[in-house]
Parts: structure tokens; C-alpha cells; sequence
DNA sequence: GAGGCTGATGACACGGTGTGTCGTCAAGTA
DNA sequence: TACTTGACGACACACCGTGTCATCAGCCTC
């Protein structure tokens, strides 16, 4: 006989997403959550960090799929059509089949400040990452600092304007219309990509 | 006879501020603070929302100073130029003489990780109020958003590099240096300012 | 198969955060 | 003098997050 029901941490991830949509981030407790889960508060604290890390669990793996833009970008690119096309063709795909469940975990979060802010941190961690992707590349420290700074402007605004959609358009297909909006918005050169 | 001491909002953000950088943000409890001002608890929480609030007290204003920019820019200038010289002549004189201040508050938020995403909220914040103006510049959608995300970058690098340097330049002579380095990364057209 | 190890969980205590509520009293106002 | 307004003290309290130790199923080893 098993001591304990498996997968703690995807229970308490379903227990913890039901309520807030419920009842609302704020409005839940952790000991809510445990006692749906059918475990203690201090074994949550021992998958979550935080009570907002629930909404975060999974995301840790990006700052790799980052790095792997930049290992798989072809050497002539200019900084912008690394961003663009890493950002179609590695890391959209990742997303395309979540459109619901980001859709509902976006809202929880736009629910509350305290997961704004943490969305914004981790969004900044992904900054990190392509940060040393284009020094890697030889870019002087400034420009890239800024080319990440885009990078993951790029990356939040076609997230944004992708769960907005109701479905249709690929991800990959919204990130090259903003990132042609943004040539557009800066006055740059066209793509140099291999078209 | 007075019945308290007045300024108990500054003197708590004096107290605050030394406590954290003697002993750290995190290891410094609000009752120590309060101890130390000669206050209770609870009036902390009556002049901060919590505590990481000390270290952003009067920021509040800073959108108002956004809407300043839109308001006085040229009605020709392309985005980036409203930026950078908004950024330039507007936003950065308000900080020429708190390099020193800011220094150090710098290094207590990046000692933090929660203090660091209360500061990039505090910039989402900022990033709203450019995007309204904007907006009301007349730019579609996506290009105002974009355009937004692009401020709120070049305000920060600038104000980071300012801040990394030991003295010597002002902070507007950084925003159009760090404007320049934007445009060469991003392949830009040249400013078309009132040079 | 007996013993030992490991890893996840329960149980408990505890300091710190942030809020609700009520009482107190100086200062302003009529 | 009487009333009102703030700012603060005092107290209680729920919740957050952590440290620590006991428990016990499953696995490994000999």
C-alpha cells in the first residue's frame, strides 16, 4: 500500500489554479490549497517557493531555450533578426498548444500586483539570458544590453497580443508581424534574413 | 507640547535606509525600524504599504513627469527622438543631484530579489504612462507598445550606466549616448531632431 | 530476508508581515 | 466651550514562510 497519493506537486498545482480562479489569487490561502490537495501547508512550501511560484512552476527551462537561440543563429544575422527568427522558430513552438492555459493563468496574473511583479522578474531573468547571448556574439557591452532588452520586449508584447487572439494565427506568425512593427515604430532597415 | 515628534515618515526612511545598509534589507525587521524612529509597527505601515516601499518612496510622481515629455514634444519628431530627448531634457535633470543617494539605494535593490521586482513593476508603471502618450501621438496599437517598452529600456540602461559611472557626465549626456548605441544596434535612421 | 539508507511527508513551533479596530489626545474650527 | 479631525498607540489576529525532528514506504545491499 503507498503511503502517500503521487504527484504532490501537480496536485497542488491543479488545487492551487481551481481556487484561484474561484476565489481568486489573493483571496486563497495556502492551507486552502493543501487541504484540497490532501497534503500539509509546509510539504507546499517544499515544491513552491512561494505562493506565487505556482503560477511560474515550468518556466525554468527557458533561459536554456535561449542560449539555444543564439547557439542555432547563423553568424551574418543582424541583432534584430536573431530575436525574430530565434524567437519564431525556437521558442514559439514551445507555446503553440497552451493558448488556454495561458490564457487563464494570464489572467490570475493581471489579477494582482504581487504576480505582475513576479512576471516581470522572470521576464528579466530571460533578459539575462540573452544578454549573453549577444556578447557571445562580440556586440559591445551597451548594445547588448539593449538588443536584450528588445529581445524580450519582443518576446512579452507577441506573447501578449498572441493570448489576446481567440486562436488562428501561430505564435511564430505573431512575433514576425511585431517584430515588423517594431522596424516600423524605430525607423530600421529591413530584415537581412534568408528570406 | 507636541504630543509626537513630527516627520515620522522621514524619520522612518532615514532609519530604514541605515538599518539596510548596516545589516541587509532582508535580516532588518519593520520592528527595528520602528525602534529605531521611535515609532510602533503599525504607524510603519501606516506612511509605507510594506517595507520594500521605503526604498521607493516619491517615485510616484514620475508619471506625471512622463506625461510632461509627451506634452511638451515637437509635434514632428519620431518616437525615438521623443524619447531620447524627452528622456534628456525633462526627465533626467530631476536626478542630476541624487547620484549619490541613488547609488546606494541601487545597491540595497539589487541585494533583493523582491526588491528588485518591486522596481521593475515601478517601471511597468512608467511604461503605461508612455504608452498613453503615445498613443496619443497618434500611433496604431502594437507600434505605441512597442514604442513604450523602448522608453522605459533606454530610461533604464541610461540610469544604470549613469549610476556605474563615479562621477563626471550628466545623466541626460548618458540617455543620448545610450540613444545613439540603440540606434546602431537596432539599425536605425539618424535622429532627425532639431540638432 | 534482514538490515540500512533515502526521500517524501507529517507534525509542531516560531518569527515576521500586514491588517482591523478601538482608544487617546493635540490642534484646528466655530 | 464644544465639536471635529488626524496621527499615533495598543492589541488582537490571520497568514506567510522556515527550521527541525519524527515517521515510514521503497530500494539497495549483502
Amino acid at each position: 500500500m503507498v503511503r502517500w497519493e503521487p504527484g504532490a506537486a501537480e496536485r497542488l498545482h491543479r488545487a492551487a489554479l481551481d481556487l484561484f480562479v474561484e476565489q481568486g489569487f489573493a483571496e486563497t490561502t495556502v492551507p486552502q490549497i493543501t487541504a484540497r490537495a490532501g497534503l500539509t501547508t509546509r510539504t507546499f512550501f517544499r515544491h513552491f517557493a512561494d505562493k506565487r511560484e505556482v503560477l511560474f512552476a515550468g518556466e525554468d527551462e527557458l533561459p536554456a531555450v535561449v542560449a539555444r537561440v543564439f547557439a542555432e543563429a547563423a553568424p551574418g544575422l543582424s541583432p534584430l533578426d536573431v530575436v525574430v527568427e530565434g524567437l519564431a522558430d525556437v521558442v514559439a513552438p514551445r507555446f503553440d498548444g497552451l493558448h488556454g492555459y495561458l490564457t487563464t493563468r494570464q489572467r490570475i496574473v493581471e489579477s494582482d500586483e504581487g504576480l505582475r511583479e513576479r512576471e516581470l522578474r522572470k521576464l528579466s531573468v530571460l533578459r539575462e539570458a540573452a544578454l549573453r547571448g549577444f556578447r557571445d556574439r562580440g556586440l559591445a557591452e551597451v548594445e547588448a544590453v539593449l538588443a536584450a532588452h528588445v529581445s524580450v520586449t519582443l518576446f512579452d508584447v507577441s506573447l501578449s497580443r498572441w493570448l489576446e487572439e481567440d486562436a488562428g494565427r501561430t505564435l511564430a506568425a505573431v512575433v514576425r508581424d511585431t517584430g515588423e512593427a517594431f522596424r516600423s515604430v524605430t525607423g530600421s532597415a529591413p530584415a537581412t534574413g534568408t528570406a
